[in-house]
DNA sequence: GAGGTTAGTGACAGTCGCTGACAATTGACA
DNA sequence: TGTCAATTGTCAGCGACTGTCACTAACCTC
């Protein structure tokens, strides 16, 4: 059904993605110029520019993937459940899926690896930071139409996604910085800190140096039901 | 005490900020080129890159003026009080002192303004967002240190400053696309937000469209307080 | 299957952000 | 006043990115 020319394309794209990642990890993001990236494809500069808008947007392509593929699941989601759990129950459902899409085009490690530059790039994280954040809008909107709240009048679609996700880059960020990189890893870490959302918010932590004084200056958040949940000692990095 | 040395120092450097600040603003951000700050004050380009590392910088120079100044804020309160309620109260408490500080480079409306350039101009929305983020670092610390928890071993310190930090954002984000660009729109849209975050985390917020169906998928954040904050209609932009 | 159409590519020139190196200038201090 | 050190200007150059135009190759029609 897809036509030589687009099969064709379609191959240069995945090669330059390849042909990039592999130079980013082994010498580094910046050190790796886009004339290395069309040599190694064997393709002018000028038509890396016609796929790829920056040398950035190659680095994001499989990211962009990743999470064009969970907005999907949140989209495809029946209804039920409070929005925390939506959001936190897709992200399980879709975990492996999506692994399964990035293999198509490089080596999982290869991905988790080029995650790791990402995260220790400052221009990387930059942009990463705004495509979250372009998600997180998207993200809210899709919960504002399930639970059927008006997204500019009601700020809790855009403050319950901007918790979440906040928390998600908490986790990845802890996760990129520890020794174990699996994918089994990733995960865990995920769910660590997604379920300490919740005691985190609480009024006390319960622990020595928390001065427990008394009504503090202004509004004071209400207080989870689990007032003081013990670190529990979650595995550090 | 100071040199004529450095005054000239700190007077070029001012001078570059609000130059680069005007054309920002008039102009816009990628349509202004370093050549044509650098004319504006008579200096060098070079001059230009000995004081800023990017173009970048400059249009940051004020935001990471305030940034620094929230921090020592919050490093000199006194202990007491939940965590949420420190950040909160402080943000109260140094709104003002920070503004001044500000004056004394460029008119506040200008700031203002450079504010919604920084936020419709994506490669500045990224930059900002790596700042915030490595703001939210030193805060977390800064927390754990005060609570006495271990910053690795408790997600905690990290949760509740990457909840807070994404609040806030959202909120100057909708603060900025709004019309009223007046400090005082700004802080009441923080505030509205910030207090927020309890009642959107609740399990169900009780409006049409929310299924109430039993247990949901996996772990349930404990449910706050008050249950079902109705919208209130937070007024909108 | 020849011939026209269109999409995709390569080559080239040019802009802009940014850096290294070295020379010129200017404030500091004896 | 002369010396030293800090700041600045000049110039040459790299790398990311863009506009333009000619060229090739896949597609479509007759």
């Amino acid at each position: 059904m897809t036509g030589l020319r687009e099969r064709k394309k379609q191959r240069t794209r995945d090669s330059l993605i390849r042909a990039a990642h592999e130079l980013f990890v082994e010498q580094g993001y910046e050190a790796t110029t886009v004339d290395e990236i069309v040599a190694a494809v064997d393709v002018s500069q000028r038509t890396f520019f016609r796929y790829f808008a920056s040398k950035e947007e190659v680095a994001f392509a499989l990211q962009t993937l990743v999470s064009e593929r969970y907005l999907e699941a949140v989209r495809r989601r029946p209804p039920g459940g409070s929005p925390v759990q939506v959001l936190r129950s897709t992200l399980d459902e879709t975990w492996e899926s999506i692994g399964e899409a990035i293999e198509e085009i490089v080596p999982l490690p290869l991905h988790m690896q080029m995650w790791q530059i990402i995260e220790t790039t400052p221009s990387l994280v930059a942009v990463h930071l705004r495509h979250s954040m372009e998600m997180e809008e998207r993200l809210a909107a899709e919960i504002a139409r399930r639970e059927g709240v008006d997204l500019e009048g009601d700020p809790r679609p855009r403050v319950l996604v901007a918790a979440f996700s906040g928390v998600m880059r908490a986790a990845s960020r802890c996760w990129g910085s520890g020794g174990d990189t699996t994918v089994r890893a990733a995960r865990q870490k995920v769910e660590t800190y997604v379920d300490q959302l919740g005691p985190a918010l609480g009024q006390d932590w319960g622990t020595p140096g928390a001065h427990t004084s008394g009504a503090g200056a202004h509004s004071q958040l209400p207080s989870a039901s689990t007032p003081r949940t013990p670190p529990e000692t979650a595995p550090s990095n």
